[in-house]
DNA sequence: ATCATAAACCTGTAATTACAGGTTTATGGC
DNA sequence: GCCATAAACCTGTAATTACAGGTTTATGAT
């Protein structure tokens, strides 16, 4: 028990009446004469408790009118609310997560965790539910590989925004390229990701890449692509082909990486593909990086466990957490300015699979 | 003048003397009592300015020993610096720099200017003089269009981080592409710009179109290339070539954009060479949009002005200074965090180059 | 010279009193 | 019913007094 300071006393009292709602926002407080009567202090001593609390920014005092409970109560513990849509699908999301969790608790607050909801009307209740909570705001995954996506991804968006939530979509954009959001986007530099790899494959001496996604990929991809594309073309390499199809398929993969198909190098559009491809290609008796060299994206957690370890873009996975959490509390400051997409370097993890 | 109430008075004062520096960061104000005497009034109310001070982060008081200044002073008007490399020879970071001018003043601050250092020691003499004076930290614009740019760009971003101050580019990187300097960079989302572009174009009908940029062209350019491809390419054009040149070359603009070259299209780098190439084929009888469609990037003041005003990219030059500022506050904060990208989105102003 | 102690000094808390001045509301005239 | 006015109410400022308790420094013993 701290010392028994009876202004200290009152403004904490008052405090927590204030923050768990016992005093509605816009509330007048009780006089300061029926504080004194209450407490049995004298004005001063009441005073000095009610100058902390809006030094605190919690109450607001009028002159000649009383003491009123400030509209929006500034949380000593944010609540940020975490909404990821392909829990799952995208192994990299996981630990993104986590470290979102971290920088949460490193600025002093909570992140609460929802699965997605089904429909617009379920995602309206969930939004009005946290802006009543006092959430400071929604950090979102948008969902990938669907063929409603974009419309899903929007629906959402919007429901967060009617309720007043500020918004910070992690990953990729709820809108397909190169159609833009109204909300601020963090990810990695897909584009700088993609030209690392297609540099590496180049110095490697790849001619003939071939760059796969599964089907509905999502816009990441195709940066990920030009990435690949202008890193490869630009030193040294020869072609590149954009085959989309599911490395699960052993036509498709013949079709890629088959004796027939003349080439060199496959980049991944992330590690599960990669890894699918490899144990297909392991199958049918070719062998990374002998026959062609492998890549991928993400450097997610069993990339290094693989038959071959895999060379991969590593995903500045804290950085991403920390810059979510930090333009969360921008946006909240600065409601009106323009979105902003940030990007995080990723670095290329050179393994087994182009090391020959 | 304000109210005559003394414990403002006091608080004003002791506040200037603070900041003016007469009181020393970590020394000791005179005690309660001295203040007493030299104001002529009590105890409380000089405890009541001193309390606001502290509130203001302006003292530290230790009870049984003083009130002593705070080491580090929150400046209520920060100042920021902009080294612009180029001014002049990249017309878009005139409107930036104002741009940043108005989002400085919008946060309080000021913003002072200073030609380019001629050398490495003369930076560092710049850099110490800043943060004498307590400069929260620099906006760089990074030079371009020189054969020693990065070299002469990293020695100056190494100086201003030696002398401990914050560091925001603007417009580029110090580095070249793929390299990533340790800093912040604020700029155009280039590759989404020029996708825009190559998008438009084929929506135009364009099929074989050309980007042209001068010798030692920004990296910047790189992305505006992989962007337009990847926007002419996915949505029906067929070819595109880059060619680099100076368009007052009368060989090099015949090669662009002859009858013989046979191109439907130009994409320039920038306004400034899509206009010198409009006025070089103007001269030469070929016409813009008849024989082929032109455009550039940035929107410079003249864009609209040109004898075929220039369909081009819109740079968000208000978003760009407002996020150079915060980006630079928060950088401040937070100084260790990985550095990040942050872009903001272009607007396509289609005007009668692309328009037949 | 060193160390323990006490004095001097300084801030922390609190009650009391007094008056100024802004805000709200009830009152009463129209 | 409407409006001006005054009363009631409330906060703003300020001086005075008193004592508690932490910090620093000077003092004096060892």
């Amino acid at each position: 028990m701290a010392k028994a300071v009876k202004h200290r006393a009152i403004f904490t009292a008052l405090q927590t009446a204030i923050v768990s709602g016992h005093h509605q926002p816009g509330g007048r407080l009780p006089s300061e004469e029926a504080l004194c009567r209450r407490w049995h202090v004298s004005r001063p001593t009441v005073r000095r408790a009610l100058r902390d609390l809006q030094h605190a920014r919690l109450v607001d005092i009028r002159a000649g009118s009383g003491c009123y409970v400030c509209d929006q109560v500034p949380t000593r513990h944010p609540t940020f609310a975490l909404l990821v849509a392909s829990l799952g699908t995208t192994e990299i999301l996981d630990p993104i997560g986590a470290e979102i969790n971290r920088a949460a608790h490193a600025a002093g607050g909570t992140v609460s965790s929802a699965p997605l909801p089904a429909d617009g009307a379920a995602a309206g209740e969930l939004a009005r539910e946290w802006a009543r909570r006092g959430t400071c705001g929604v950090i979102f995954a948008p969902l990938e590989h669907a063929a409603d996506r974009e419309c899903r991804n929007l629906e959402l968006t919007a429901a967060l925004r009617a309720a007043g939530l500020a918004v910070v979509l992690v990953d990729r954009d709820a809108a397909e390229f190169p159609s833009r959001s109204a909300f601020d986007v963090v990810a990695l530099d897909n584009f700088h990701a993609g030209y690392l790899l297609g540099r590496h494959l180049a110095d490697c001496g790849a001619r003939r890449v071939v760059f796969t996604a599964k089907p509905e990929y999502p816009p990441s991809t195709d940066l990920r692509l030009a990435g690949a594309r202008a890193g490869l073309l630009g030193n040294g390499g020869r072609q590149l082909a954009f085959k989309v199809g599911d490395p699960r398929d052993p036509a498709f993969t013949v079709s890629v990486c088959g004796v027939r198909a003349n080439c060199d190098a496959v980049i991944c559009s992330n590690d599960l593909t990669a890894a699918q491809l490899l144990q297909a290609a392991t199958n049918s008796g070719r062998q990374v990086p002998r026959d062609f060299l492998l890549v991928g994206f993400d450097d997610v957690s069993y990339a290094s466990l693989l038959s071959t370890p895999l060379t991969t873009i590593h995903q500045p996975c804290a950085a991403i957490g920390s810059a979510c959490i930090q333009t969360l509390l921008e946006r909240r400051q600065h409601p009106d300015t323009p979105p902003r997409t940030i990007l995080l370097t990723g670095e290329l993890i050179i393994r087994a699979s182009t090391t020959r």
